[in-house]
DNA sequence: ATCGCACACGTTATAGCATAACGCAATTGA
DNA sequence: TCAATTGCGTTATGCTATAACGTGTGCGAT
């Protein structure tokens, strides 16, 4: 799926989850763009649907939280399954992708026939910094 | 952790998701026990987080909705990663261990100095039944 | 024995996350 | 031009989870 031009609220959704050190919720990005005239959180929620199917955002099913992908090289195809890394202490969430995972799961999964749509793989702890 | 007795509300709980075909969000599993008494959210929830302590009960983050642990067996010990196929269509939640994949997020994380507490791994799609 | 502590419980209120349902405007393409 | 699609704005509502308060009970230490 090619990513088509943003609009004006995906765009600025976009930029806000991209100019964060962290994860953010729906609801604290709707607080960062009020000023710039967003007033409910359906505007920030149809964005974040758009930019999460063209997959320049991910969701965060433990934190019900969104953060913007951190391989912007590869936004043209499906990168596969990611998986994150989140820590407690500080915050920080690392992405990343393995194709032996991958490849196990996928084999676990055709051997129940069972046709996936989406992984998710998020690991709470805490890292190198936060001990 | 050994597994204490279980408290009324913590057996109640535990009933009504041993006896659910699939995953039960706490709100649901309030109204299924207000014949029993159940008034109030927290008395699930508090109720749920004993559960998850003991590892008698799994929460699915991709579904904000808690599932019965199908290894009765293990509950002495922890087992550990889980992770779980859930159907779109009928629902059905199968959970499964598999030390491969366990070994290869160690890996992952150890390389990051990341100290994994807890992981989460859920798989959304269609089974066998479901196309 | 009784004091202090830990723990489960009950209740009310509130916070945080997400969507339904309506209507309007702009774009596109048959 | 008309119909279909898409994005947008607004109000209202529903679902998920926790804060903060107080009560009662069991139990070990002094």
């Amino acid at each position: 799926m090619a990513t088509p031009q943003l609009t004006k609220n995906q765009t600025m959704v976009m930029d806000a989850l991209s100019h964060s050190e962290g994860p953010l919720s729906a609801y604290t990005i709707l607080d960062k763009l009020r000023d710039q005239g967003f007033r409910a959180p359906l505007q920030v929620y149809r964005a974040l649907d758009k930019l999460l199917e063209y997959g320049l955002v991910h969701r965060l099913e433990s934190l019900n939280a969104f953060v913007a992908c951190t391989c912007p090289h590869e936004h043209e195809h499906d990168h596969g399954v990611t998986a994150f890394t989140i820590c407690e202490g500080c915050g920080q969430v690392t992405e990343f992708h393995d194709i032996a995972i991958e490849q196990r799961l996928s084999a676990l999964t055709r051997a129940q026939s069972f046709k996936t749509e989406k992984t998710t793989i998020e690991i709470r702890g805490h890292c190198q910094s936060c001990v």
